[in-house]
RNA sequence: GCCUCGAUAGCUCAGUCGGUAGAGCAGGGGACUGAAAAUCCCCGUGUCGGUGGUUCGAUUCCGCCUCGAGGCA
């Protein structure tokens, strides 16, 4: 069975570094597992590696899509999965470089999307009867239809409550189909490392990459968005950084405010990246406070 | 110098007609199957500024002190 490597860990821990040394010391490429770098437009804000920093490493499913369109983890497994038959083919080692979790289990589960897709009306028509009649109502709804998916979802979380109502209106099956056990795949042989440091090292990384990025230019990056009729409605926008300047451009808070909230959202983030990746029990988690890029790479030499 | 108002959780503040106190944010923990950088759930003991007094009992009432904001000179 052919490897995968997948490399994540918090924002702002280091991925980016180490996973351009580990492609070198491979030879293969970088495939991204981050729900932001997909759109393109969306550079400094998303930390995506500049050409310089990829050092000619191909890298794939970054600048994906349009800052315009919507994109889904359906759509990234196939794009990805597509990426690695193709290194897989040419006898490489794909190494997929993320902090978007959801997008990483649909490479290490068997995920079937099928023919459950969107659906824009139905999804406004239940925040509406939320609207009107609160989240019990929209919750209750999903009870009389999917009472296994009811119990597992939060009637709070109106989200997944009319995602789930969705799934069943739009296939006639219950949600809890789709959301059985998830299996690990066969497909392929993944090789899960987790990139952590102690927490107050983490969130002073964090605090430093918000001032980096501003001197590189996100109000601007975020400004030329808004006036090729970029608002906060589009799914793109909804990134840590973006909405923040977005509402700073539009005279909503002070300079100083959307700093300390961008570093408040990414600090949080990161907070909610490492529940995540604690849940993987093949993980092995490596400390970069203790350990130099190249003991890590060495690390992880050893283990694949 | 005088007067007024404030001082309560890391921060912003609420409250106790006297029976030792609770929200938001921060922080911590968790969930997660086509929006996931999204969305949601759980977790609140702190000399109630200091010090005397009244009281069975004071963070609460009174005096003084300290610090802060404003006003009058």
């Amino acid at each position: 069975m052919q490897k995968i490597i997948i490399i994540v860990g918090p924002t702002a821990v280091g991925k980016t570094e180490l996973s351009l040394a580990l492609a070198e010391k491979l030879q293969t490429e970088i495939l991204s597992a981050d729900s932001v770098q997909i759109y393109k437009r969306l550079d400094i804000g998303s930390a995506k590696p500049t050409i310089e920093e990829m050092r000619g490493i191909p890298h794939h499913l970054i600048d994906c899509v349009a800052a315009t369109e919507t994109f889904s983890v359906s759509d990234y497994a196939a794009l990805a999965k597509a990426e690695i038959a193709r290194l897989h083919e040419k006898g490489q080692i794909p190494i997929i470089v993320g902090g978007t979790g959801l997008y990483v289990n649909s490479l290490i589960y068997d995920m079937h999307f099928g023919a459950s897709c969107a659906d824009d009306a139905f999804r406004l028509q239940m925040e509406n009867l939320a609207k009107n009649h609160g989240n019990t109502a929209v919750h209750d709804l999903l009870n009389q239809v999917d009472p296994v998916a009811a119990a597992r979802i939060h009637p709070n979380n109106l989200k997944r409550v009319i995602r789930a109502l969705e799934v069943n209106h739009i296939t006639g099956k219950p949600f809890a189909d789709f959301a059985s056990e998830p299996s690990k795949t066969k497909d392929y042989e993944v090789v899960l490392i987790g990139l952590v440091r102690p927490r107050d090292r983490l969130y002073a990384r964090i605090n430093e990459r918000v001032m980096l990025m501003l001197e590189a230019g996100l109000v601007n990056e975020v400004k030329n968005l808004k006036n090729s009729g970029l608002d906060d409605s589009f799914q793109s926008m909804q990134g840590i950084g973006y909405k923040e300047v977005l509402s700073y451009l539009d005279g909503l808070t002070t300079y100083d405010e959307m700093v300390e909230a961008i570093r408040q959202g990414s600090r949080n983030y990161a907070k909610r990246q490492m529940t995540w990746f604690k849940r993987y029990s093949e993980i092995h988690f490596i400390d970069l406070q203790e350990e130099t890029t190249d003991m890590a790479i060495r690390e992880i030499l050893s283990i694949i």
